[in-house]
DNA sequence: CGACCTTTTGATTGGCGTCAAAATCTGTGG
DNA sequence: CCACAGATTTTGACGCCAATCAAAAGGTCG
């Protein structure tokens, strides 16, 4: 566990840029009322808590730049879930309990920059500034169908089915929200998640989920390592996975 | 598959009286408005379809009395993932694809009166109405974290504690949304749902429930059949559940 | 009362977990 | 720039939880 080094910065210009950051579409008169309550920038290296489950904790983030996960402890085995992937653009901290208390972890895959906003503050903002609430509203809906999705990838799949969900819906997420790593490569992301990270996200031992992988590999349907991530067939594999664009 | 018999009633009285209904705490103003884009309400049979994934289809609803359940039809295997159980109160079909589709289907599970909102008149309104977007907003939020939590007892949890967190979830969910169906037994609930339905919330197929609830009842945690669900040691059957009032 | 739906039971199978250990990769400090 | 420790991937053997198949028993509703 890393310690967090916060670091404020008046300068935060990429973050209305990104096109599917949530402050899209905001007038500017909003947009500028809003940037107020931009409280800082943090710098965090790859495996480093950003906040826990079941605490407080004063701020909600934007991602801009690095992977992050969402995840929730088992409280009968210490099993770790994986809720959802985190990649730039991406609001997260926005979630809690009846009792103000945070719903999940969120913790850093690769070194990260977060834009950090004062969530007290922001609330009362949302009544007077519509559609602020409105894109909320309209981030939450995406939220909720990649957590459905999840849910049936997870119950209602085979093993090879649900991984090769995950790594297409990944896929097709980073192509949106992080401009191209790989630029003469169009079939290929940057991919720094570990085979333990699949598993905890369908509910897999990181075992079989290497197995798994090394089947589609040897199906010639993708190349992974902690690198990089090729789709090779992307119809055959969206066929197998029972995946759609539809649902993105 | 049953018809669906639709009688537009002027009378929708006990819509916002309930105490959890979306429409709980918006000002009088707002709330007067509101019910003008309230266009019908509709009776339907146990087991009829409300609305089909993946078509387009003009209405939202609140259930005002009845069970229904949220579910998608996995492409690639035929098989059925319960997203949600539906209960009084609730508010369902304003989830949609980017295209504009339904992002599931929707089905009543007993008999069931619906309270009908044109989705596209209602879009509009939120922007003039902030209270009514904060509301959904809060809503959203719930039924992520229900969501997340459901993804968490399908992917770490074993059959026994899958299931009953199922049923807990739905026993407090019940108690709260729905008067006391029996005044004299605070353990019990009305309990519709099949043992079918149970495995396809959870992953499990309809025999394995089965195998589990009945171990269930031989541990005198609980006795369950079609009609009526008990809960006989909260305490301990939470905590085999990983089961905990703040998920709620 | 009779057809259908739901629950129950038993036998068998298989997908994925568990355990153990080797091989490889990665990042850090000397 | 190399060495080394820890993390991650890979492999194999074995076991178990839950699926599958089959069929009987019990419930429910028209």
């Amino acid at each position: 566990m890393h310690t967090i080094k916060t670091q404020i910065k008046t300068d935060c210009a990429n973050c209305e840029k990104r096109s599917n950051s949530f402050l899209k579409d905001i007038p500017k008169s909003s947009l500028y009322l809003f940037q107020n309550y931009r409280k800082a920038q943090k710098s965090l290296p790859a495996r480093s808590i950003i906040f826990e489950e079941a605490k407080s904790h004063d701020f909600i983030y934007t991602i801009l730049s690095g992977w992050a996960i969402l995840y929730k402890t088992v409280s009968n085995n210490g099993k770790r879930q994986i809720l959802r992937f985190v990649l730039p653009g991406d609001l997260i901290g926005y979630q809690t309990t009846a009792h103000g208390h945070l719903a999940h972890s969120a913790c850093t895959i690769t070194q990260s920059v977060l834009c950090a906003f004062s969530r007290t503050e922001i609330k009362p903002l949302l009544s007077k500034h519509p559609e602020l609430a409105v894109r909320l509203l309209e981030m939450g809906s995406k939220d909720i169908s990649l957590c459905q999705n999840h849910l049936i990838a997870t119950g209602r799949k085979t093993a090879k089915e649900s991984i090769a969900y995950v790594l297409l819906e990944l896929f097709f997420r980073v192509k949106k929200q992080i401009p191209n790593d790989y630029e003469s490569d169009t079939n290929s992301i940057m991919f720094p998640i570990t085979q333990e990270d699949l598993g905890d996200a369908v509910g897999l031992t990181n075992i079989h989920v290497n197995r798994v992988i090394k089947e589609l590999i040897s199906n010639k349907l993708i190349t992974c390592n902690k690198r990089k991530l090729s789709i090779l067939k992307e119809s055959e594999l969206s066929e197998l996975a029972g995946f759609s664009h539809e649902m993105m």
